[in-house]
DNA sequence: CGCGTCTTTGAGGGTACTCAATCGAGGTGG
DNA sequence: CCACCTCGATTGAGTACCCTCAAAGACGCG
């Protein structure tokens, strides 16, 4: 884990996605006073599940998965990070340990907060805290949602509906393909389902000509169809 | 649903399980003042899913089932309200629509606080914002629990643990009975899975003494094995 | 007592999991 | 440069789990 030169908060494009941007002169320059900033590599931990919680982490660049580990081990990928998000606020506000682990998948820059500095926000800044608990009730609702999909839905839809999310959430790049890199576990992971349904379930996608397939990288050709799919139609 | 003489905040035994407890004379004074309280019956609606959000609900007395509707109709039970939970909180502070429905499971009595009263209370009392915070944070944590568990284990283990979180949260009744009326339905769609699913399991765990039944009526006598179970040991 | 609702039981089948073997790509070392 | 190794991806076979459908039984209520 390399350090870098912290960006000054006031001026980092992103002010996670306008969470801080209700924040005073004062109040930033705390906050950039405060924070650690630091590169991490693919596959490097950012936070493990269990452990004390006593910072939460804005990212600035890269991806970040979230799970749980569930029985033996396995994963249940819960939500990713990216630029402008923030991850472990919970578990820093609800005084517990990490209720998730955090791993690296893309190579990122994150600026780590104490507690302390988040308790003084809400407590100082009401806007700040409106935003908060607002970012808590969006994860809250978009859990639920993946409560009953996954308690409903058969493995195909979930796919179809997982390809799609990633599509929105991290669009694609300059040759089409998603601009997120996953193993065919993590995708596992993710839909809630094994390694090889994964497999099955792509190479069905990749037969009936609704997505295309190069090593790990996806395509999407046919987002209509796939919603369909995904829908149950 | 009848109207019912509004009890005070102030003197309310519950205060909404220490939410309101940082609030002063005054905001105490204003809440009660916006507050409409009111009588419900099992199977009463409170709010439902889709709709717009104007204010959120305490509960004083009874038990209230938050669910998503999903395909074909299947309910699938996110969550129960009793006394000293609000619902309807997050479609308020995140501005859109609520996401579940809520259904009366047991007569209830539940005081309806308009947004506005809400957003201000956020606004002027950096305690209440914790809390709120706080709360909802919870929820978060025991949606992901949920999500990693409806992912990994099988019909029987969640069975299992469904019974044990039921009696956690609700109790016994002095027959030792736990003290929530579910239908089998209403099981197969906290359970997360076909009614009938629901019925062979209980019958399997009765068949091996772990629980009584009478009717709906649940006793749990090994609440160790029970949880064995739910641990896949 | 009759009706409707909920519960229970049985049979059959499909989905998705596990296990095992093969394939392929990328990295390492001789 | 190529053999080797390892890890991930793929494919196939067999099976367990759990769902659906159908019918009968139990319970509560008017």
């Amino acid at each position: 884990m390399i350090k870098k030169k912290n960006i000054e908060c006031k001026n980092c494009a992103l002010k996670s996605s306008l969470l801080f941007e209700s924040l005073n002169e004062e109040e930033y320059t705390m906050l950039n006073y405060d924070k650690n900033c630091q590169i991490y590599k693919r596959g490097d931990f950012i936070f493990h599940e269990g452990n004390h919680a006593i910072g939460f982490y804005c990212v600035n660049e890269g991806i970040i998965k979230l799970y749980k580990t569930g029985i033996e081990g396995r994963e249940q990928i819960i939500t990713f990070a990216k630029e402008g998000d923030i991850i472990g606020y919970r578990s820093v506000l609800s005084k517990e340990s990490f209720c998730t682990t955090a791993k690296v998948i893309s190579d990122a820059y994150l600026c780590f907060i104490p507690a302390q500095r988040l308790f003084k926000l809400v407590e100082s800044n009401a806007n700040f805290s409106l935003k908060l608990i607002q970012q808590a009730c969006k994860e809250l609702e978009v859990a639920n949602k993946y409560i009953t999909d996954i308690a409903q839905k058969t493995i195909k839809e979930r796919m179809a509906e997982v390809l799609l999310k990633l599509h929105d959430e991290f669009n694609v790049n300059t040759e089409g393909y998603l601009n997120i890199p996953l193993t065919r576990e993590e995708l596992a992971n993710l839909v809630g389902t094994a390694t090889e349904s994964v497999i099955r379930m792509l190479s069905l996608f990749k037969s009936g000509g609704l997505i295309e397939l190069k090593g790990r990288k996806i395509k999407i050709l046919q987002a209509d169809e796939l919603k369909r799919i995904s829908e149950q139609l």
